[in-house]
DNA sequence: CTGTTAGCGCGTTCAC
DNA sequence: GTGAACGCGCTAACAG
């Protein structure tokens, strides 16, 4: 039924090995074998087995990527830098969504070794010591991608969650602002939870602004959330003159609900984020924040995978991309 | 290196056989061999191969997605419902971008084919002749998710685009709209371009409306498409009283255009669309929409295809998803 | 309930 | 420049 490298060999009246060499583009071989070898290919219509191949040469041309939820357009926009990255190498990817739920990233991990990926891009989860344990088990290069570990002992791509955060809040203060609220993301979270929120209170620390309890809660990243919390800061006696959102989503939630209340944006309270996803522009007033290069993540990280998968040398196991504040109009001077 | 299942049939003394018995939840083993091949597994760190398995079952448990783009917030809705639904039936999903590009598609059908996969979903681009005789290639089953072929040969999932628009249409007139353009998607693009074309047609003519060559425009399906369209027909002798967009971000393009214009949405003009994705409700005034239920697109889309995998008895193979319209603060009666 | 024996389709020496 | 033969790690009869 299905048509074997075998078939081909005899329709072309060579051996296997020599359909072999020419479907894998081996310069040993006379032009016109050649010739007749992929005459008797279209004929057949042969299409090779990828399966076998991996088997015999132990190499699949397919990475494994998981993911917390494809659905959510940052992972989303990183997932799509790591796909063009990948094809440009014609590597091919097989993704999982787990969720950030630890069991389900270990699960998948472990199907994806036992698919014999190439190799591994883990994305956006936290890292802890299982996860180690898990990658350690692993004989094929691992990235991390927009996450790192704890210890430095992956190789990773992300960028300066702190810093970016710190960032943001800092412009807030240079435009005069002193009551600056934030919405947290989830504080077990390294990434865009905890590391935001540390980079929030350093820039606070730093400009002698002292932290208020009141001024800080935790949001799940969504936009009724921002609009939630939002609500809340509304409701305090000192209301925040400008608020920093851990989020673009949940910041928008925030502007609306401003807007809902009938309060303008930017002139009663400042909005601003971190992420600067396509969304950004699509609201008005726009919104400020500052830029995490989703794409380039992913387009880095696969790319730093590639050389790991070929054992080139590479000067640098811990990228740490740059971000860049973009400001909109969202933001104004507190005169 | 690498432990077999030879290695492990020697250490817990059976045959390989068994080994591939207990590692498949065979029943017929005896509890207690079971328990030492599991100790045997334990102790090697054994991890069975799924490619020479692949090879040896003619099954790799791995369906192919060609996707237009996941980066689009559509595509990955529908990309999350395939997932979710592969993942329950312990599937796992190789995902190929493909922007709509022909070549591109018909590409990575060919090399999704060479990977053994069980089964194939093509997802949301127009499928040609082209594409039909390389569906016809595939030994596996073919679904093909938000789009259809003309000649219905193929098992398929998707809404009624045209009536989709249709309604949506239909409802500015009830509204007492008469003056109504449209902001389109590509017509090569049979279904949220040509098929959500005719229904606006459609909707006008069994309304008695003229169709205005001035009122139709072709967009690119992006947020800045939608307010240069709708700068045009700001610029138009006789404005519109509402407008229908092919999409959700070409619609919210055109509210915030309009906004910038010193207009209001609904008072001056009113806005509809089709789609309704999250962003829908994260405008203001949020969009009145016709809901395409992209997660379960994807969801049945996958189910239809576990089931054609499995020989299994379909009773139809063209599945059509309802739709239904959001109303939502965008549209308001023309008085 | 368990072991033996063939392949699955292909890459890869090693001769010729 | 080409062919023969082996093995990749596992499943699937078939015996026993």
């Amino acid at each position: 039924m299905t048509v074997t490298i075998y078939d081909v060999a005899r329709e072309a009246g060579v051996s296997m090995a020599t359909v072999s060499r020419v479907v894998n583009n081996n310069p040993n071989v006379k032009p016109q074998t050649r010739k007749k070898v992929f005459e008797a290919i279209e004929r057949l219509g042969y299409r090779p087995n990828a399966v076998a191949r991996g088997l015999a040469s132990k190499k699949t041309t397919t990475v494994g990527v998981v993911i917390p939820d494809i659905s959510n357009a940052i992972f989303a926009e990183v997932a799509r830098g790591i796909e063009d990255i990948a094809n440009m190498y014609h590597y091919n990817i097989i993704l999982c969504n787990a969720d950030k739920k630890k069991e389900k990233e270990i699960r998948v991990v472990n199907t994806l070794l036992e698919k014999q990926v190439d190799g591994l891009l883990f994305m956006g989860g936290t890292v802890t010591e299982e996860h180690v344990q898990a990658f350690k088990t692993s004989s094929v290069p691992v990235v991390l991608c927009a996450t790192t570990d704890e210890k430095k002992e992956f190789p990773s791509v992300d960028i300066d969650h702190e810093k970016a955060a710190y960032d943001a809040v800092e412009t807030l203060i240079a435009k005069g602002h002193r009551s600056i609220a934030m919405i947290c993301g989830n504080l077990q979270d390294l990434s865009n939870g905890y590391a935001r929120y540390q980079g929030y209170k350093k820039a606070l620390e730093n400009h002698g602004i002292a932290l208020r309890e009141e001024y800080v809660r935790v949001g799940n990243y969504r936009y009724e959330s921002g609009m939630e919390i939002m609500e809340y800061f509304l409701g305090l006696r000192e209301k925040p003159t400008a608020v920093f959102s851990a989020t673009d989503e949940m910041a928008i939630g925030a502007i609306h609900k401003l807007q809902d209340h009938g309060l303008k944006v930017p002139e009663d309270i400042s909005v601003i984020s971190v992420d600067n996803t396509r969304m950004a522009t699509m609201v008005r007033p726009q919104l400020a924040a500052v830029a995490q290069p989703m794409y380039d993540i992913g387009a880095v990280s696969m790319r730093l995978l590639t050389k790991l998968m070929k054992n080139e040398k590479v000067e640098d196991n811990i990228v740490v991309l740059p971000h860049e504040l973009i400001m909109r109009n969202s933001v104004q001077d507190r005169s």
